[in-house]
DNA sequence: CGGTATCAAGATACCGATAACATTTGATGC
DNA sequence: GCATCAAATGTTATCGGTATCTTGATACCG
C-alpha cells in the first residue's frame, strides 16, 4: 500500500533510510545528524532530529552493535541457586548489583544478568565484559568464563594464584579488626563461628587467627554451614555441652551472631559483660536487636561500583588491578 | 600477513565465512550445520561442528539479532534507589529476579537488568519484552515504557484502569486471611500497621477491612512509613500513649510485626494470649524470632516465573491476562 | 587567476548472520 | 532413456547502521 521508502517495519518504527528519504538526504547524513557529528550543517542536523522525533524513530541497537563490534553491555553472572542458600536470601548481593548497575549505566553501558546455568545462553558472548559474583564462583567457574576471552572481574577473596582481577572487601582485615577489639577488651578465649570453606569466610578466620596470635591467643573454630539464627544457637549450645569455656564470639554473619547471643543469654550468661559478640555484615536489623549488635560493615554499594569501574577500564584497554575494600567495625552493645 | 579468508578479527574468533572456507563449503551450510538443520548431510554437519569447536568459533549475536529482528532478551526494570529504601534492602525482589531469570533462561532468553534512570539507555529498546518491578513503578513509569511499544508485564497491585498485564500476589486475599484468623480467635479490636500509600499495602488493608466488616469490626490504622522494627515498636507505644485498646495486630511486614511484638511485651502484655500478631512476607528470620512469628507468605519465586511466562507469551503473540498469586497464612506462636 | 583549504554531503563497502529462491546431483520410476 | 523428485548445497539479497573515501561547492591566499 504505502511506498517502499516510507513503510514501517514489522518490528515497528522507521529506519534511517526512511528518515533519509523524508529529509531528502542520504542515510549517512541522518546517522551523523543523530550522532551530533560536527560534519553536518547545524540546520540540517536540527531538521533531521526534529523529523526523527516526530516519526518516533528508534535506533536499531543490534545493527549498531554489529557494525561497531561492541555491545556496550556487561554480563553479570550471579550464583543463584533456588535453594535456602545464603546468596539468594541475603539482601547484599542485590546492593552489589545496585552499585554495578549505577556505575555502568552512568557510563552508557547495560547490565546483562545471568545465572551460572544460563551463562552459556549465547547473549553473554555478545557482552563487552564480564563480572562474576557469588562466593561459589571460583576457579572452576572462572576458568570456564576465561575461555570467552573477555575482560573479566571477579568478586570475592583474592588468592595468590589469581590471574584475573579480583575485587572484594578485605575479609582478612575484618577478622583482624575484631581480634584487636577482643584483645583490647582483655578476652582470652574467643570462638569463631562460620563455614571457612567459603573463601571469604576463610579469610576472615585467618585474619582473626593471625591478629590473635600476636598475643598468643588461639581461637576455637565452631564450624557451622548454615547462616541462620538457629545455627548460631546450636553452636553455642554445643560449646556448653562440651564444657568449653569462652568469653568472646566472632560470628561470620549477623544472624549467626544473634543466635549465639540468644543461646548465651539462655545459658544465664551476660552479653557483653561475660561474653563479647561481634557479627558480620551489619544488617539493619542488628541495630534493633536486643541487645544492639556490634558488627563488621562492608560497603557493598561501593564494591559494586568498583567492580564496574574495573571492567570498564579493562574494556577501554587500560590496566586494572585487584583491590580490597576497607571494612569498619560498628560497636554497639555486644 | 595471513590471507583474507583465514584472518582473525579484532574482536576475536573466526566468522562463519572463515569456517566455510576451511570446510570448503558456503556460509549458509555452516549456518545450517551449526543450527542442527535437517537440511545438511549429517556427515557434513559433524565435520563443521568439529571444525567450529576446534577453532573456537563463536556466533556473533549482534549479527543474528539484526537479521532475525529479535534479541531474545527481556529487559527488567527495577526501582533501585540508593537510599535506605525498602526495595533495595529487601531480599525478596532478588528472589523475584531469580524466578524471572530462571524461567527466561530456560526459554533461551536473557535478562537485561536496568534501573529506572538508566532505562533510557538505548539497549532497552533492543529487548523483545519488558518487565517492570518495584512498587513505585506505576502509572507514570508505565506510561513511559508503554511508548516503546513492547510486550510489557508489570509486577504489583492491579487496578481497574490498567490496560497492561499485571502480575502480583493477592494482597487483598492476604488481608482477608488475616482478618478471618482474627475473627476466629474472637478478636474485636484489631490494628493495622503500615503505609497504605503503596498500592500493595493499600490492597492488604482493604482486604483486611472488608473481611472484618462482615462481623461489624472496624480496624484501627496506624500509618507508619518505615518498614523497620523501630517503626513497629513506635506504633505500639503510640497506641499505648493514646490509651487505645487493641487485641490484635496485622503488620504489613515482618520487621514491623517483630517491633510491635517487642513493644507489646514491654508493656507487660502477652503475645499471643492478650494480643495476636501477624506479619507479612514470612522472612526466614521470623521463625527464629521469640516468640516465633505468624506471617503471610507470598511465593516470590513463583511470581517471577509467572511474570516471565507472561512476557514470553506476549512476545509469541499469544494473549496473556493479569493474574494474582495466592498467599498462605503461616501460623506459628503469635 | 590557479591552487589549496574547508565544509557539507554522497557513494560505497562493509559488520556477520540467515531467509528465500536456485541449482546440482543422484536415485527412482515407468 | 528420460522425466521426476528429493537431498544437499549454493547464490543472492537483506537486516540497519557506520567508517572510509570521494565529490562538489565555496572561501581564501598570494
Amino acid at each position: 500500500m504505502s511506498k517502499k521508502g516510507t513503510r514501517r517495519h514489522a518490528s515497528g518504527g522507521p529506519t534511517m533510510a526512511d528518515l533519509a528519504q523524508l529529509a531528502g538526504v542520504s542515510k549517512i547524513t541522518v546517522s551523523r545528524a543523530l550522532g551530533d557529528s560536527p560534519l553536518v550543517n547545524p540546520e540540517t542536523r536540527e531538521r533531521i532530529q526534529a523529523l526523527a522525533c516526530e516519526h518516533g524513530y528508534k535506533l536499531n541497537i543490534s545493527a549498531r552493535n554489529l557494525r561497531l563490534r561492541r555491545s556496550h553491555t556487561v554480563a553479570v553472572i550471579v550464583e543463584m541457586k533456588p535453594s535456602t542458600d545464603r546468596t539468594m536470601f541475603d539482601p547484599y548481593p542485590l546492593v552489589l548489583l545496585g552499585g554495578i548497575s549505577q556505575e555502568l549505566t552512568a557510563a552508557g553501558y547495560s547490565v546483562l544478568l545471568t545465572t551460572r546455568q544460563g551463562a552459556s545462553a549465547a547473549a553473554v558472548q555478545a557482552a563487552d565484559g564480564l563480572i562474576l559474583l557469588g562466593q561459589g564462583a571460583h576457579q572452576d567457574a572462572v576458568r570456564r568464563f576465561d575461555k570467552l576471552n573477555l575482560p573479566m572481574v571477579v568478586w570475592g577473596a583474592q588468592s595468590a594464584s589469581d590471574t584475573h582481577v579480583v575485587v572484594g572487601s578485605d575479609n582478612r582485615l575484618g577478622g583482624a579488626v575484631v581480634a584487636r577489639h577482643f584483645i583490647a577488651l582483655g578476652r582470652r578465649r574467643p570462638v569463631f563461628i562460620g563455614n571457612p570453606s567459603h573463601p571469604e569466610i576463610f579469610e576472615r578466620l585467618n585474619g582473626f587467627i593471625d591478629a590473635l596470635a600476636v598475643r598468643g591467643i588461639k581461637p576455637l573454630l565452631m564450624r557451622r554451614d548454615e547462616f541462620t539464627m538457629d545455627s548460631g544457637m546450636d553452636a553455642v549450645r554445643s560449646l556448653n555441652e562440651r564444657k568449653v569455656g569462652f568469653d568472646a564470639i566472632f560470628a561470620c554473619n549477623d544472624l549467626l551472631a544473634m543466635g549465639a547471643i540468644r543461646a548465651t543469654l539462655d545459658l544465664g550468661r551476660s552479653v557483653p559483660a561475660d561474653v563479647s559478640v561481634v557479627g558480620y555484615d551489619d544488617m539493619p536489623l542488628g541495630a534493633s536487636f536486643l541487645p544492639p549488635l556490634s558488627s563488621v560493615r562492608q560497603d557493598w554499594q561501593e564494591g559494586g561500583m568498583l567492580l564496574a569501574r574495573k571492567v570498564l577500564a579493562l574494556i577501554e584497554g587500560e590496566p586494572a588491578s585487584s583491590e580490597s575494600l576497607p571494612v569498619s567495625l560498628i560497636l554497639r552493645s555486644t
